[in-house]
DNA sequence: CCCTATGTTCCCAA
DNA sequence: CTTGGGAACATAGG
């Protein structure tokens, strides 16, 4: 599930644990990662996060990317011995960062600097309300899809697509072509609030989400309507219902989303 | 046992 | 070029 907060979170973390240190080893037990070779005695530079990429930046002008897709997992990790699922490890001194999926959809890739990745702009870095109208005009797309298209915009995927649409109270089967100037303002700002605060909390534990130490998130308790299906609306009172939308499961408020 | 569900994206056809 | 549907995979639940 991670999305752009629960990356983000990794993100952080690794910041505070692996900058300046060195690999020792590589170990790929997963053949469908590919081939992840050249790292060793390399030293971590940075850390960076794009939409729901992240990228241990290393000397030499060298990145490892990783997308953890559906169900990858990265955990810090200082015993011996592999956890289920571990599909890559990655060594160094003071311990060792593990690869974790379960579905096996997430992917590693090594690139050396120069072009950038295939993805829109990240709204914590850049959500303009004035390029979105533009680039909308020219879609047909209901507005949770168009949210949720990486190339458009990177880093919302189904819960928070869900939630932001709920926090600026828009139908999410809403053609983006009717939406106004104002109203993306509004998408914009409904955008940050929510992906906010569930940096703030840590990511959203739903499922199996845990953070590079293995703890769980906390935005679960702030849900708004993911996963409430039934249950009543915090902001009018109504009863939240669950559809399909392009085959993902869309959580809403049918009397104050309109 | 069978069918459906799950946080994502790629590939292909229309 | 854009969009919709199925596939990639593993596991849980009805």
């Amino acid at each position: 599930m991670p999305e752009l907060p629960e990356v983000e979170t990794l993100c952080r973390q690794l910041q505070k644990v692996i900058v300046g240190a060195e690999i020792s080893k590589t170990r790929t037990i997963d053949p469908k990662l590919g081939t992840i070779k050249g790292l060793k005695g390399k030293q971590v530079n940075a850390i960076h996060r794009h939409g729901k990429a992240l990228a241990i930046e290393l000397e030499g002008n060298c990145s490892l990317w990783f997308h953890l897709r559906m169900t990858g997992r990265l955990l810090w990790h200082n015993g011996n011995g592999l956890l289920p699922h571990t599909r890559l490890v990655i060594s160094f001194s003071q311990g060792r960062l593990l690869l974790i999926d379960i579905r096996r959809f997430a992917t590693v890739t090594v690139r050396k600097q120069g072009n950038g990745l295939p993805l829109g702009k990240d709204p914590l870095v850049d959500f303009s309300p004035a390029h979105l109208w533009d680039m909308a005009q020219y879609s047909t797309l209901p507005i949770k899809s168009f949210l949720m298209d990486q190339r458009r915009i990177a880093g919302i995927g189904n819960i928070y697509a869900c939630e932001i649409l709920h926090q600026a109270r828009m139908d999410p089967w809403r053609r983006v072509k009717s939406l106004s100037l104002e109203e993306w303002q509004g998408i914009g700002e409904a955008t940050r609030k929510v992906l906010k605060r569930a940096i703030a909390c840590r990511g959203t534990s739903v499922s199996n989400w845990r953070d590079l130490f293995g703890n769980k998130g906390g935005h679960q308790e702030h849900l708004l309507v993911y996963a409430r299906e039934g249950a009543g609306c915090y902001t009018c009172g109504g009863t939240i219902k669950r559809q399909k939308l392009s085959g993902r499961g869309t959580y809403f408020c049918p009397s104050c989303q309109t």
